[in-house]
DNA sequence: TATGAATGAGTTTTCATTCAT
DNA sequence: CATGAATGAAAACTCATTCAT
């Protein structure tokens, strides 16, 4: 059972992360709900029962990928605070970010999370909560890029939020506009971060 | 047979308008894998086995839904075209696009038809394609906006498809962060719709 | 309804002729169970309901051409006996018997027919009593060829099913071994009519 | 999965020989088409899905049963061709096959295979591989029967030919006529077998 | 006569999950 | 730990037949 204390933890988690990895393909692959128990099985190299030693069932899969997703995001972010000048580095680097979001199988996955959380309430209480970290940690890396950010917490909010939604938008525009001149975009893309992080809180384009 | 030209073609896509509205409400509350036909035909008013007459499968009245939706873009932009000072309507008329996308209902739909898409090639080609014509109406609604605009096609294309992935990521943020604040969210969008369509072309914001 | 009497009964025969050569060609190329009433009702250029004005049901199509199948045999004995010396008539139009009954078209629909037959009562039982006008008619023929045949109704009865079983037959072979060697198998055929017409009743080869 | 190599191949192979079992009662009964795999699985006595373990469709369980037809016909032949007099055995033996072909059961079943055979190329190349078996077979015992008939591959091919329609036929005639006199019919066969067997390659019998 | 919209039962097949070994 | 046989509910889709027009 999956709530039996593992003789072994390290070897736990690494099987763990051999079927999160073989469910990812699968999932970029079919889709999850096409995506069968037998073929994760086969592509993780073990048997189907097996798997459900790790894994409560099919969802609790979906909801461990959703956290190293986020996982990921607060590493990313922890990382571009280390840099000497924060928000130099925040324009700059939106290419790394550009190109891992608009990545084919990435994308995929993105969305096939984002439609499963769309109708299971497991997964999307997952979604949300790591994604309320996540924002967090984005806030205050966009503090430290300009303190005077901080000032106004509405302001805040809405600049990161727009931030996180242009990030998830391109994932959608990944999948429905493959051929998109990337150049372009990413002229675009520092022109808005740019924007956002410099322009002073106070002004017309504060809130009302 | 659905190939079949009908006898009273009025009926026929009052049918048709039927059925969409009774599998967007079964997609919307279920997903579309979830949603049986059986259930759409019970929301419709029908029997199963008629729905085929109108629709070829299930994949059939997704497609058609797609359609629908990329004509509201387009009758949109034709609005806002029609406006006197379009660059001041795009801007003002921003949380009308932002209630429509973050309305849980849109959102979930929209989700639910990228998830099809990107395992389905039928469904996918159909939002491609639907997706080419709302982003060349959308680009001729910049260029009103803004003629400078079209002096560099790369420009135009990036800056559309930030705005593109801009509301496409909104349907996101409405799933996952349902209690963003609106206001500092529109107050941001505002900011850089404007960025978008004022900026001069030339200059450290252009292709390099 | 198919009971009441026609107002043109002309009219009448000629639509369920053409009923009946759309359903052959439909049955033969998609088999009984597979061919819709659809297909039939466009095959034959008119609409589904109307078939029904015409044939009680699906099943009675059917039976209608085991009925034409059998007048067809019956036919082809009243031919043959017509002639001046029936017996070499018999051996030496077995070509025709053999071309008929291995043509493809014609096996599928035999054998389709059968197995309708084989779990249909209804069609198995119109197949019985044609199939015993059309062995009566056989045996008459049969004793037109050879008198001394009538002698014994056994042996009669015996080599009346053998042909009838070997014409049979010849719609499997085509259908299972469809390269088979035309030439060899008409002069076994030969052979064997030969030897069932003239063989003396009295001897090793009769009931013994 | 099928394609799997099972654990315990002798379970695997009790298995598949007991849905091969019911499933033959129940398409004796019902025909294929009409014969569910819910009664099937009911008859064999395991669920539905479990059927799916040991064969891949429906398809794949009526092509199985063509091969152990097949084989039974092979194993018959192999038979015969050990007995010090073949030729008298296959004229003595001839009660055997027709007491098997006419049987009602196994009539069923062999009408329902061709049937599905002739609109099913799947069933239909297994059906031509093991018609092609079993010819081969059938054609070296006649040789062993009557050393002279290897002389002439035309005539043999023909004499083969006319053998298999013979008996293919005798199912045909049982389930049209069921009430043929046996004896009679016997009788027939034997003459046509000796006939067959002995006749000289050479004269008016031959190929021309 | 003639149409074809409408019905809904019935079919094959898939799949998450369990559990004896 | 590890296996994979076994379950059975549920889904998409088809089709003969009816009947209002």
């Amino acid at each position: 059972m999956t709530d039996a204390a593992p003789r072994n933890p390290e070897r736990n988690e690494q099987r763990r992360r051999q079927i999160l990895a073989a469910a990812a393909e699968c999932f970029q692959r079919r889709g999850f709900h096409s995506a069968s128990m037998a073929e994760i099985s086969k592509a993780a190299g073990m048997s189907v029962g097996h798997i459900y030693h790790y894994f409560e069932n099919k969802e609790a899969i979906i909801r461990a990928m959703v956290e190293a997703k986020a996982q990921e995001v607060v590493d990313k972010m922890d990382e571009l605070r280390r840099h000497p000048d924060v928000l130099a580095a925040l324009v700059e680097k939106v290419d790394e970010g550009m190109a891992k979001q608009t990545e084919r199988a990435s994308a995929a996955m993105t969305i096939e999370v984002l439609a499963e959380a769309a109708r299971s309430p497991g997964i999307l209480g997952t979604l949300c909560e790591s994604d309320r970290v996540a924002m967090a940690k984005m806030k205050e890396t966009l503090i430290a890029a300009n303190p005077a950010l901080a000032a106004d917490p509405r302001l805040l909010d809405g600049r990161t939020n727009l931030i996180a939604a242009l990030f998830d938008g391109l994932a959608i525009r990944a999948l429905v506009n493959p051929d998109f001149d990337r150049e372009g975009l990413l002229a675009a893309l520092r022109l808005t971060m740019q924007t956002l992080l410099r322009e002073p809180p106070a002004g017309n384009g504060g809130t009302r």
